[in-house]
DNA sequence: CAAAGTAACTTCATATTTTGAAGTGAGTCA
DNA sequence: TGACTCACTTCAAAATATGAAGTTACTTTG
C-alpha cells in the first residue's frame, strides 16, 4: 500500500485526480478529442511509450473511460473509443488549452482552434455561474467544505504524525 | 534530453500538461484554492511527501504559478500564494471537481460546494460557448488544428522511427 | 534558562515507475 | 516468399517517488 491512496479520499478532485491525473493520460484525452483511436496513432501523436501508453490505456478501460474494441477480424485489429464518462473529461482537456494558449508563449497562430456546430462560430469556451450566467473565477467563488471532508483534510497524514498526543 | 519534451511542442495543450499535469501539482492547487498557504498545510492537506512538495513549488515559482514570500521575519516564515497566471488554473479544478462528482462513487453529500459570491447562490460551473453562450461540450464542437500542429502530430516519435525511408 | 515545540525544509535508502529499444505474433499485401 | 502493419510485450537502465529521519532557526513553556 505504498504511496497515500488518493482514491479512498472523500474529495472529488482527489479521487479524478488518482485517475486521471497525470501526463500521458492527459495527452492520451487530447488525442482521442482529436479523433485517434487506434494504439500507433496514440503512439506517435502522444510520444508516451508503447509501455505506457499500454497501461494508461488499461486503466482507463478498467474504469469505463475508454473501451476497447475490435473494428476488424482478419487480421485482428482493435481501436480505443471515448465512453460517455470519458467525453465527459472534454472540459478538463479544455481547461488546459484555454491556459495554455493564455499564459505560455507559443506559436502566433492557436494550435488548436475550436468551432461550435450549433452557431458556426469559432469559440473559446467559459465558465459560467449555472444559476445567473455570469462568467465565473476563482475571485468571485467561494467554496465550503463537508464535515467529511473537513475531519479528513485535518487528520494527520502518515509521515509526519502528531507525537505528543494521548500516551493515555 | 530525457522523456519527450512536452514543453517544446506546439500543442497548447502539451505545453500545459507539462507543467501541471502531475496528480501532486493538481492536489496543490486543489489546497490553494481552498485556502493553504503555509508548507506543513499542503504537506498534510494533499498528502505529499516533503521532499516531493518542495520540488513541485520550486517549479511552480520557476514558472511564476505561486509565489513564495515571508509573512514573518523571526522566525523566518514563508507562505506561497498563487499568482494571477495560477489563479487562472481554477478552471482545471474545477472540471476535476465537477466530473469527480458526477462520475465517481462518493460520499452522498458532496464534498465541496461552491457558491457565487455576486448572485449569492450554490453554483456549479457550466462550459458555454463565448459567442452564443449555449452550453458546450465534446459533441458539439469541432477542433481544426493550425499547419504547425499538423506537421508536428504527424512527425515520426523518436522510437518507432520510419526506417525505410530514404536509403537516398 | 533548558527542554520542547514549530515551520520549513533537506537528506537518504529503498521502492516504484518510466524510458527507449527491441522483440513478438497474427495476418495482409506484392 | 519476403516485407510490412498493427498492437502490443519484454527488458535493462535511468529517473522519480516514498517514508522516515534529520536540520536550522527561532519561540514558547515550565
Amino acid at each position: 500500500m505504498s504511496r497515500s491512496d488518493l482514491s479512498q479520499m472523500t474529495c472529488s478532485v482527489a479521487r479524478t485526480v488518482e485517475i486521471v491525473g497525470d501526463s500521458w493520460t492527459q495527452m492520451i484525452f487530447r488525442e482521442m478529442f482529436l479523433g485517434s483511436r487506434r494504439f500507433d496513432d496514440l503512439l506517435r501523436h502522444t510520444g508516451a511509450s508503447p509501455h505506457v501508453l499500454s497501461q494508461r490505456l488499461k486503466r482507463l478501460e478498467a474504469e469505463g473511460i475508454v473501451v476497447r474494441r475490435p473494428y476488424n477480424d482478419r487480421p485482428p485489429r482493435h481501436e480505443y473509443k471515448l465512453t460517455e464518462k470519458g467525453r465527459d473529461l472534454w472540459p478538463v482537456v479544455i481547461a488546459l488549452k484555454s491556459w495554455g494558449d493564455r499564459w505560455l508563449d507559443g506559436p502566433a497562430e492557436t494550435p488548436i482552434t475550436l468551432t461550435h456546430a450549433k452557431c458556426g462560430q469559432t469559440t473559446q469556451p467559459q465558465l459560467v455561474c449555472s444559476d445567473c450566467g455570469e462568467p465565473i473565477d476563482a475571485l468571485s467563488c467561494r467554496a465550503s467544505l463537508s464535515p467529511d471532508m473537513l475531519r479528513e483534510r485535518d487528520a494527520a497524514t502518515p509521515h509526519r504524525q502528531n507525537h505528543m498526543k494521548s500516551e493515555r
